[in-house]
DNA sequence: CCCCCCCC
């Protein structure tokens, strides 16, 4: 009997040979979590053995019945090729007529088939599935598909519910239009439970993208849908699903590429699906070295795996425009390219996240931004998985255990939150003009080491409102009370901040720079009421202190940005943070300057 | 029905 020699590593590479006659040469029950069975084959065209090869489930019976045994050669009739995390292809046989029983004695194994070398493989589009089934098959079994449905397992699904369609429809044959459908699909990605308030009302949500063999599609659940199916759906899991409404997808907030997306109901129905989600696509990752962040966009996504190196505490920012306090949480991600980056989480993925032993992170669509060089973040959109099973959270573990754990890393992000000391980004006063800094949309950080030539000390303080957070200069009533406008109220009391304007220089040029209270507090070396205090009762030590400020030298975190003043461009800048140079590094830096000039 | 995705 003749085998369809060399199909299985055309089916590999993509083909879709008619009716391939294969030899079942074994077959294994796999030990498995879920409670269904499966057998796992080893397949032989006579040419080639390939062990990632599985029946589906409806054909468990030929197994159980003895209909395949040990050398069976069988037609197959529908079979589909997944390529799944990464390299591996596994051959999903659906539909099959068993030519011949086996035997196990004489001449039981056709041929002297040889384990295929997977360096044979082309490079097949990751998670992009080829599928086949047998012409005479599709028309037995299609619908009202029109004809363009090719999906080899549409025709096998058999356990349904009640009142749901039995068929499984693909997510990209969905429309707003007909909602009789059921999908299979796997969760690639499950937001956090967010609030939301506006004009229109408040509530909860939340979002899950679903993935199956022909697309990708975003469903939203709110409010009560969020207490019945939030817990229920798990990345990584697949679920039945049906009776959700279908919209026109935003394109401006989608960036999955779906026409609509499906919003839940209370008559929708989530089941999660225990068997058969092998021949689904599994979530797939394009992941970037560290070290080839440089070549992402600012703005854009990337998929990135790293060992957390260092997990900052989580710490609160307050939103530039929200001006909502936001809980944020920095760590720090390497890998085999030697270099770190920073990686910062929100929300509940930063209160969450326990940073301890040294876990190994995978980020789908982390955002990539270029503040100090390049740094990362997981943001709406993104899926990080922690410590998952994956191949290259393997080879990283063992990679870090080994040597990455007392190798240094070259970093992309260090401004000191990363407990590092150095500084990213230094420009000199020079490079600011020649380089714009401070003329594109947001503001640029820069850090630069100077020295103050000169302090104004003419309206460098004023008398501020006391209450916590509230710096708004207050009006003297000449009755002992002091005015905020902005609280409306009068106070007894006020107290002292700073806005200190003082010119740096540095060998190249110099600049005028506005300090704020935390800032100029410890350039002059004493606090804002001291000063304050001073000013009032002895002028001469008040100047003393301006005076000793000048020709210090620090290290300035400043913040540039043009702003237009009567019809004029100028640049401004904020000092951010002022820190006493360390001699050390600055030598360091230098050495590195002058190797990087061939000296 | 959200659509913010942040900070240095």
């Amino acid at each position: 009997m003749q085998l369809s020699k060399g199909a299985i590593l055309e089916i590999l590479n993509g083909a879709t040979p008619n009716k391939p006659v294969f030899q079942i040469v074994s077959a294994k029950k796999m030990e498995s979590a879920s409670s269904a069975e499966r057998y796992r084959i080893l397949l032989s065209d006579s040419e080639h053995l390939y062990s990632h090869v599985m029946l589906t489930v409806q054909l468990n019976k030929l197994m159980t019945n003895n209909d395949i045994t040990i050398n069976s050669v069988v037609e197959v009739t529908k079979y589909m090729c997944n390529q799944v995390q990464g390299e591996k292809r596994i051959l999903v046989l659906s539909d099959l007529n068993v030519l011949a029983k086996g035997n196990l004695k004489v001449g039981g194994r056709i041929g002297n088939p040889v384990q295929l070398n997977p360096a044979q493989l082309s490079a097949v589009a990751a998670g992009v599935p080829s599928s086949h089934s047998d012409q005479a098959a599709v028309k037995q079994t299609s619908t009202n598909q029109g004809g363009l449905n090719n999906n080899a397992f549409k025709a096998n699904e058999s356990r349904t519910t009640p009142s749901t369609p039995s068929r499984v429809h693909e997510i990209a044959t969905l429309t707003p239009y007909q909602n009789r459908w059921r999908i299979r699909a796997r969760v690639t990605m499950k937001s956090n439970i967010r609030n939301w308030s506006n004009s229109r009302g408040d509530g909860r949500l939340f979002n899950v993208n679903l993935l199956d063999s022909s697309g990708e599609i975003r469903l939203t659940g709110f409010n009560s849908e969020v207490d019945k199916y939030y817990s229920l759906l798990e990345v990584n899991k697949v679920y039945y699903i049906s009776k959700c409404t279908l919209k026109t997808a935003d394109k401006r907030y989608s960036t999955l590429n779906c026409d609509y997306e499906m919003t839940m109901t209370p008559e929708t129905i989530i089941e999660p699906c225990n068997d058969d989600d092998v021949d689904l696509p599994m979530m797939t990752f394009d992941f970037v070295k560290i070290s080839d962040l440089e070549k992402c966009k600012n703005g854009s996504s990337a998929d990135v795996i790293g060992v957390v190196k260092v997990a900052n505490d989580v710490g609160t920012v307050i939103g530039k425009q929200s001006q909502k306090e936001i809980t944020k949480r920095d760590l720090q991600i390497v890998d085999q390219s030697g270099v770190a980056v920073k990686l910062t989480l929100w929300g509940d993925d930063a209160v969450n996240f326990n940073g301890q032993g040294y876990p190994v992170v995978a980020v789908k669509g982390a955002k990539v931004s270029d503040f100090g060089g390049r740094s990362l973040s997981v943001s709406g959109g993104s899926q990080m998985l922690i410590n998952p099973d994956l191949k290259e959270a393997h080879i990283l573990r063992g990679w870090f255990e080994n040597e990455g754990r007392d190798q240094t890393f070259n970093m992309f992000q260090s401004d000191g939150s990363m407990g590092s000391g150095q500084s990213t980004n230094w420009k000199n006063f020079l490079q600011v003009k020649t380089e714009n800094l401070g003329q594109g949309e947001k503001a640029d950080y820069f850090t630069a080491k100077a020295t103050i030539i000169f302090v104004r000390k003419e309206n460098c303080m004023y008398q501020a409102c006391p209450t916590a957070d509230c710096n708004k200069k207050v009006v003297d009533q000449g009755n002992g009370l002091y005015r905020c406008e902005k609280c409306n109220r009068e106070f007894p009391n006020y107290k002292w901040r700073m806005i200190l304007s003082v010119n740096l220089a540095d060998h190249t040029d110099n600049q005028w720079v506005t300090c704020f209270q935390e800032s100029a507090e410890s350039m002059l070396g004493i606090k804002a009421d001291e000063l304050g205090a001073l000013r009032e009762t002895d002028e001469v030590q008040f100047e003393k202190v301006i005076n000793d400020a000048q020709f210090k030298q620090y290290v300035f975190r400043l913040r540039a940005k043009v702003e237009t003043y009567n019809d004029e461009n100028r640049l401004k800048t904020v000092c951010v943070g002022a820190t006493p140079v360390d001699w050390k590094e600055t030598g360091y830096r230098l050495i590195e300057q002058l190797s990087q000039m061939g000296i």
